[in-house]
RNA sequence: GCCGGUUUGGCGGAGCAGUUACGCGAUGGAUUGCAGAUCCAUUCUACUUGGGUGCAAAUCCCAAAGCCGGCUCCA
């Protein structure tokens, strides 16, 4: 039974999908004014492994995040770039869609835009005046904060604390300083669309209430991203589905990442620091990054530091060696043919109990560092028994679980198969046998320099040869 | 000021009441013609501090300290 924090109850609760094998769930995607950085990254990392668990667990997920592309920070940064609004927005999506598949994030259903959505935003703006809970004025459209009692039911902020706040800003226009804007009155030289209220755009919340209810209906079941966005985001997005909409809350389960941390001192030091997600990912090997990024629980703070990365690197490392243990032992038994004997009914219990334990840490609130854990437990299994097995069977089972289940963290085993599936695959496949075989020839004679030479010629050639005790194996790296 | 999180061994990071997390690193040993990979052992009876409850507390309760974050457009 799968288990989920849900920040609306503080708590965790069982997760039941108000229709039955489906999940549709929204993410907030980023505003595409700048590179992503690594703390965006750690985001779509987890929403990712989140959905393609849900999906391993044989749900059906619509998996939806958006794209904001009209902000003050848009227009800003367009205006210093000296290019258009839209023509940002085209530079940064490509730079996500790099990000994310280094990241080696799954597609979502849909990545809606902002602007795609005007007239369903300035419909939604409407009734919320029309119920009462919004005004006009000046082109402007507030949200009226004292006309909806429940805000405050996800960020549990009380309302008088927010009017004290340090950061709230005056503004005559707003009957109240807590109000937000739904609508903007378009200002010289930005972009704009028409409304009721003359030309303008939408405010940051109301398009991710508008794309939610679009694609998924509302309510849905899973709305994600990061704890900053609790208030005053999702906080108001709440407030204007309710108002709009008449519904209590849109959204049945609110999940929210915790931080990632840089070490200031540190990455502030080491030239220019590794802040943007493209950064890191041109330094270290994007799985390892992958791995790193669910390395900790989803809601606890992740610290960044070159250290980790590193770690990352060996543990990834270990994990693929894992794999290339079991494709060895494999062709060894395709030479040699296959004989069940102990090992395989061990290696088989392994498999077992990596494929219960981890769906009981993943059922506890995602727990991947514990996943993890079973995972490595079951390497050391592979390990222990790979050079005994027998049975070409239970290898395969062993090879498609470890890549099945790491798959889900976004850890993909698969990427170095392609030699074997090319068009040439079978002639190269058949003439690395071959200078196996006459190395294994040399070995016998104790003519190492022979044996080494062939071995250190193939590794040249990019193919890397190991001994086991039963005959030699080889990858393409 | 208000709200939230966090504090576990050399490092990362689970556990959330009773037994080895797991990974990385280091050291020693084993296996191997060599290399790579791997295995075993040690570091590892670790849990911020002070109280309390319990047969039993890293784990529950109370208090304090440190660190981090949110408080109108930042994942």
């Amino acid at each position: 039974m799968l288990k989920v924090y849900n920040t609306l109850s503080r708590s965790k609760e069982e997760f039941r999908p108000q229709e039955e094998n489906t999940v549709r769930m929204y993410v907030c995607g980023p505003t595409v004014y700048d590179y992503p950085h690594i703390g965006n990254a750690r985001s779509f990392a987890v929403f990712d492994t989140i959905r393609r668990y849900l999906e391993y667990k044989g749900y059906r997920v619509y998996f939806v995040t958006n794209f904001t592309d009209i902000d003050d920070k848009m227009i800003n940064r367009a205006k210093e770039e000296g290019i258009t609004v839209a023509d940002l927005a085209s530079k940064f999506i490509a730079e996500y869609r790099i990000i994310a598949d280094q990241l080696n994030l799954k597609p979502a259903s849909i990545n809606p835009r902002a602007t795609e959505h005007i007239d369903d935003i300035v419909e939604m703006v409407e009734l919320i005046v029309k119920n009462g809970k919004g005004y006009a004025v000046d082109g402007d459209v507030y949200f009226d904060v004292s006309a909806w009692k429940d805000y405050g039911v996800l960020s549990r902020i009380s309302t008088e604390d927010l009017t004290a706040g340090a950061r709230v800003e005056v503004d005559e226009k707003k009957q109240d300083p807590r109000d937000f804007a739904l609508w903007k009155a378009k200002k010289p030289g930005e972009p704009s669309w028409d409304s009721p209220w003359g030309k303008g755009r939408p405010g940051w919340h109301a398009e991710c209430s508008v794309m939610g209810k679009h694609y998924l209906g509302l309510p849905f079941d899973i709305h994600g991203g990061g704890q900053d966005l609790i208030f005053p985001h999702h906080e108001n997005e709440i407030a204007q589905s309710a108002a709009a909409y008449g519904i209590k809350t849109p959204v049945k389960y609110w999940l929210h990442n915790g931080f990632l941390t840089l070490n200031a001192e540190k990455m502030s030091k080491s030239e220019g620091g590794f802040s943007t997600a493209r950064e890191v990912l041109d330094n270290y090997d994007p799985q390892a990054v992958r791995l790193y990024l669910v390395s900790g629980q989803y809601r606890q703070p992740l610290d960044y530091s070159e250290k980790v990365l590193k770690q990352a690197i060996q543990s990834l490392e270990r994990i693929k060696n894992a794999a290339d243990t079991l494709r060895g032992r494999i062709t060894i038994l395709e030479r040699k043919g296959s004989r069940e004997s102990k090992a395989d009914t061990k290696l088989s219990e392994a498999v077992n109990k990596l494929r219960e334990g981890l769906q009981k840490e993943m059922d506890d609130d995602f727990n991947t560092p514990g996943a993890l854990a079973e995972v490595f437990t079951f390497i050391r299994e592979i390990n222990t028994h790979t050079k005994d097995v027998g049975g070409a069977a239970v290898l395969r089972e062993s090879l498609a679980a470890l890549i099945e289940l790491v798959g889900i963290l976004g850890i993909n085993l698969t990427l170095e198969e392609t030699v074997a599936s090319a068009e040439s695959g079978d002639l190269l496949k058949d003439a690395i046998e071959l200078l196996l075989e006459l190395r294994e020839d040399a070995r016998k004679a104790k003519d190492y320099s022979v044996a080494d030479k062939i071995r250190d010629r193939l590794g040249e050639l990019g193919v890397t040869v190991s001994d086991t005790k039963d005959g030699s194996t080889w990858k393409m790296s």
